[in-house]
Parts: C-alpha cells; structure tokens; sequence
DNA sequence: CCGACTATCCGACAAAAGTCAGAGAACGCG
DNA sequence: CGCGTTCTCTGACTTTTGTCGGATAGTCGG
C-alpha cells in the first residue's frame, strides 16, 4: 500500500536565492520537510511574539507582514508573493516573530522546519547567499526607516509609485485596498486619499479602480525627493 | 633594521561577537590587514552613497550611523562605541556605504578589508554567527520602523530612556546634546525639550545636566506602550 | 575671570497628519 | 440582477509635530 503525501517540487526551492545554489540531492532533503499550508484571505500564518520554528516559502498568493500598534494601527512592513519566502530573520536570530504574517488573498505556502535550513550553514556557498541575502534585507528596512523619518506622506506615495511601476502603469491587485497602501506608508486611509488627489490635480497620476497610471514621471520623482 | 607598523592587537578582534569564535592563527591573519585610522570628534568616517570596501571596528570612542535628508534633518540609526563594528552591513550585501557615519568624539577605529571578512565565511561555525548577528541587527531595525510609524515622540523617547537606564540613572556622555537626542528619535531639539519637560512635570523623570534620573519607572513604561 | 560659542528653553505660530461622520460608488455574493 | 458590504471621498476639526526668533544659561579655552 502507497501512503500519497503532499510533497514540495524542488523547482519551487531554487527559486529562492539562497537555495538556488543547492545541488539536487541537498534539495530533495529539504523539500521532503516541507509541510504545505494553505490560508484564506484575512487568516493569521504568523503571530508577533510566539516562537518561531522555521521559515515559509510562498508557492502562490500574496501576503504582508507587519507590526501593530494597541490601538489597532498597523505598519506593513513587507509584502510578499510567490517565490520569495518569510520568516527567516527571527529564525536564523533565534527569537520569537518579530511581527505578524496575515494573508492577502488565499495563499499557498511551505514551512520549512529550521533544523532542516541551519544544518545547511555547513556549506560555505550556501552560508554566502544568506548572509548576502540577509544583509540586503536589511537595507530594505533601512530605507523604510529613512521614509519614515524624513519624507511627507506624498513623498513616500510618489516613491511607492515609481518603484512598483511596470511602464507608465502601476497595477493593483483586488486587495491593494487605498487602506492597505496606507499601512505600507504608514498612514491611514484617509489621509492617503488626499495623497493621491494631490498628485493627480497636479497632472502626475491618474488614479483608476485597476490601475495607477504615471502621466509625467519626472514630476512625480521630483515629488519623491521631497522632504519634512 | 626594523619596521614598526601598528598592528591590531588580537583581543580587540575576539570582542566582536562574529570573531569571537576564531581560532588564534585566522584572528591573527585577520589583524595583519587591519589599518587603524583615527577621528575628532564631527568628522565624516562613512559617506552615504560611497562604494564599500571593507568594514570597521571600534576601539576607542563613539560614533553614529546616519541617515540624511537633503533639507538637513537627519535620523540616527544606530550608536556606537567601543567593541562594536560598522560598515558590515554593505560590506556582505556588496552595495554602496547605505549611511553615513560621522565621530560623536575622538575616535580609534580599525578598518578591515572586505576581501579579508568574506574568505573566512569559508568557515561554517563563523558564517553561522554572522548570519545570527546580521538577523539580530536586522531586528533591531524593525523595532526602529515600529517606534518611528506608531509610537509619538514622548513614547519613544519613554523607550529609549528605559532601555537606557543602568538602574535608575540614564548618564550622559559630553555628546548626548538634546539635539543628539532628537535625531535618535526622529525628531527636532524642540520638541524633544517639550517631551522632556512633560516626563518631568509629571514626575516621571528628573532631567540634570548629566544624567537623567527615572522617578517612577512603572509610570514611565506605561508612557513607553502608548501609540498614535 | 572673561568672552565666545553652544545648548537649552520659551511662546507663538505654521504645517502636516490624524480623526470623525456621513455621502456616494463599486464590488461580490447570492 | 439586486442587496449588502466594503471601499472611497469629502469637509470640518483636533492633535501632533515642526519652525522661528530670541532670551537665558552653561561650557570651554584662553
């Protein structure tokens, strides 16, 4: 009698950068770890302050993290989709979730187990990659951190628009909520709003349901150098 | 005839956390490329935007890493002193320096070439530690984003004496000018002066030109949570 | 001890961001 | 196709933060 589990397709593993270097038969052992979890749109992967035990990678599906605040703000700190994983600072760090995970719409995703990924360390190719990809994540934050702290709630608009523009257009997924723009930026809805009226009187954008469409891109990067 | 060089003293390398862990022979090659620079205080160690080349150590003196808006505000994103490193960050991740670093006070400093970190990354139990430090730094990061986007200035500035705090006395060093201050929490000497005196009036702290006292440090923890 | 420089403080003001309530539009589900 | 939920947008208002000029107090070097 076959027992018939679940298991990762390894083609799914070297699409993360640090285990595209692996050879085959050190992805077959990781892959057979792997457990698969599917969430629906608005379920919790991961909590702030519980213990972390491995990482996730994204098979399909869109998901955010993010830290929030008692009185119910939140500030996305991530937003991530097929192919890129989550989880891994606190587990490589060895601390409970430093924020939470909830997902976007539903999602498809493979927890790795961490014994499985800090055994691998032994491999000084596979020990580069991370720690390349680890310290690239972490400028990232860095410059979440500069936005934060010195540019207006437009200017951090304009510089979300330029960066995820393909072209002239910015697509949106359904759940690219005004709302959920707003927790990247680390605004409210409201004032994000405005943000967008603005920007779009003056000629630079047009906003549509679907779609944000960049009519004078040299304007709009102006906007996004400006500061508090 | 004899060439007198200065030479890193090897117990100044097993002071940082990822060197710690090397064995006599590799700390002593590592020493050998160490060229030792020296810093009054204000003046620049890293400029943001320049190519990286290596990382530095810290032997004497304090210093902070920072980011610069072109209006001239600025967001400190770290301090730090004696045993601590800088500049590794953009050295792993091989990308231009992402701040700038500028002498607090005079400074002793050590400069180590890429070339000589990145080869013992060869070495499993060394790369191990370096990935578990970068992931920690990196969490440190995140709980920046978390006081800048949802804490007010009193708030943080609540934290950052509680954290702070050896006992019940936070002490200031020559260089913890209000103004110093206020760029640590992303904010103007103004209205750091306010939130100083608003923690005094309450009776939470008593603010001295050396050092700061804690009060009634439950109540101060309690301004510490409070949100936007 | 003096004088220049820096740090601190203050009050009034300006600007940015956040809040609230309510109207209207779009969308998803049955 | 309709109905209800969610998303958007709006104007008025509050709070927080930042700005400015200038008074005051400390500090450091000579």
């Amino acid at each position: 009698m076959i027992l018939m589990t679940t298991v990762m397709p390894v083609h799914l593993l070297s699409q993360v950068p640090y285990f595209a270097g692996l050879d085959q038969a050190h992805l077959l052992i990781l892959a057979g770890t792997a457990i698969p979890r599917r969430y629906e749109a608005g379920q919790i992967v991961l909590l702030q302050g519980e213990p972390c035990t491995g990482m996730h990678m994204i098979e399909t599906g869109w998901l955010r993290s993010l830290k929030s605040s008692p009185s119910g703000r939140e500030q996305t700190l991530r937003v991530v989709g097929p192919g890129e994983v989550f989880g891994d600072f606190t587990m490589f760090a060895a601390t409970p979730n430093a924020s939470s995970v909830v997902a976007l719409e539903r999602a498809q995703v493979w927890f790795i187990p961490a014994a499985a990924v800090l055994g691998l360390l032994e491999q000084p190719a596979f020990a580069r990659l991370v720690v390349q990809t680890l310290a690239g994540r972490a400028l990232q934050l860095l410059s979440l951190v500069e936005d934060l702290s010195l540019r207006t709630v437009t200017a951090r608009l304009a510089r979300l628009l330029v960066e995820n523009a393909s072209g002239d257009v910015v697509p949106r997924r359904r759940w690219a909520t005004q709302g959920e723009m707003a927790n990247r930026l680390g605004t409210v809805p409201d004032v994000l709003s405005r943000a967008l009226r603005t920007l779009a009187v003056e000629g630079l954008i047009e906003v549509d349901r679907h779609q944000i469409r960049i009519s004078n891109r040299p304007g709009l990067e102006a906007k996004a150098n400006v500061d508090a």
